[in-house]
DNA sequence: TGTACATCAGTGAACGCGCGTTCACTGATGTAC
DNA sequence: TGTACATCAGTGAACGCGCGTTCACTGATGTAC
């Protein structure tokens, strides 16, 4: 069945946001082509009109859940008010909510740990768009200066990924809330400390 | 071949070791039976004589490599100078060998994810050994009280955890090199406002 | 101490299963005339 | 506008491979007498 050209990109993007959420949700390894594919109503061996291979569906959807959750990530900045923006990103970041739903959440405690053990190319694709969104991120921090505009933020993300990394794996409810109530109100604290 | 006890037990620590050892290297599935199995020097049919299934290895194994690196962490932090403990374990945290050798490493950066991602009873098993470390590294902190050692130790993991988790993800050496750097400063800044 | 039997860590073939990939085929749409 | 052919997204059987697990077997050591 042949279908027009708007309905390929339809069906590609479909493929690639179901990978986005599954990899995320399951691990790169944890979900296989065939029941990615029935996902999107489709059979596996369509997969190959769309992707040359496995690899470059993880490249794909890897960017695209990186851009899908960091988007989120600003706009909780965007739209909190005028000097509160970080603290606007701590809470929507190290909330009960985001540790608990990987599929929709950030690719970094869910997927860094993989695309680490990817090939090169996986790993420039990754960097390029992590490059990008901790440049957009930066913007909200208060250092005079790009480059330490750039260090504030790798501090923050590096705070707030650690925590959710940590208390997902956190078996005990209370202790995986602990982590992520004292890590926040610390980083607001640090946030605090750098002058507004 | 029957061999005597301790050879059993001497051989089940093997397989333990070089699983808790290529886990964080190739993560939880990254590596099968058999190839573990020979890296011990035996066939795979072996297994079972010492583990139920996959899943007790790997409990095993996660337990094990914990309990190494935080050993190490807390050797770095007991070989420092009076007062510079904390700056000792970020210092050997947050370096280029460390964020390299994944097979040697912490268990967060390498394995925190896939962990969350496992049976109950397995994070059960990760929690316990989280919770014997973190109050192990909690003694180093400067708070006043238990709960906000804990707390403070909370915020020094979650940042080194997570600075590593994406130093290693990135391709860029001069980024991954800045991560970690940033991170430790800011955490040995974050650390001497609490005052000593 | 010596002998006969029991135990069981380790071997390696075999099984079933799931996965990534290939391929001949289908049939609705695009295109050329 | 109508007709004939080309295209190609999607189908589903098939292939090869690796993996976790099982099992009959081996033979060195432990144990009972």
């Amino acid at each position: 069945m042949r279908y027009t050209s708007e309905q390929k990109i339809e069906t590609h993007k479909h493929i690639v946001d179901a990978a986005a959420r599954e990899f995320r949700s399951k691990g790169l390894q944890g979900i296989g082509i065939a029941d990615l594919m029935s996902q999107v109503g489709l059979t596996h061996g369509g997969f190959y009109a769309h992707f040359k291979n496995r690899d470059a569906l993880v490249m794909e959807a890897a960017t695209c859940a990186a851009a899908q959750n960091f988007g989120r990530l600003i706009e909780a900045a965007e739209s909190a008010d005028k000097g509160k923006e970080v603290e606007a990103m701590l809470n929507f970041y190290l909330s009960p909510k985001h540790r608990d739903n990987f599929g929709s959440g950030c690719i970094l405690p869910a997927l860094a740990a993989d695309i680490a053990r990817q090939s090169e190319s996986v790993k420039d694709a990754f960097t390029d768009t992590l490059k990008q969104n901790m440049a957009r991120i930066a913007n909200y921090m208060p250092a005079r200066d790009a480059k330490n505009k750039l260090k504030q933020a790798m501090m923050i993300v590096s705070g707030m990924a650690g925590a959710v990394l940590i208390a997902r794996a956190i078996e005990d409810p209370k202790l995986s809330d602990l982590m992520l109530d004292s890590v926040r109100n610390q980083l607001v604290e640090m946030y605090r400390s750098w002058g507004v």
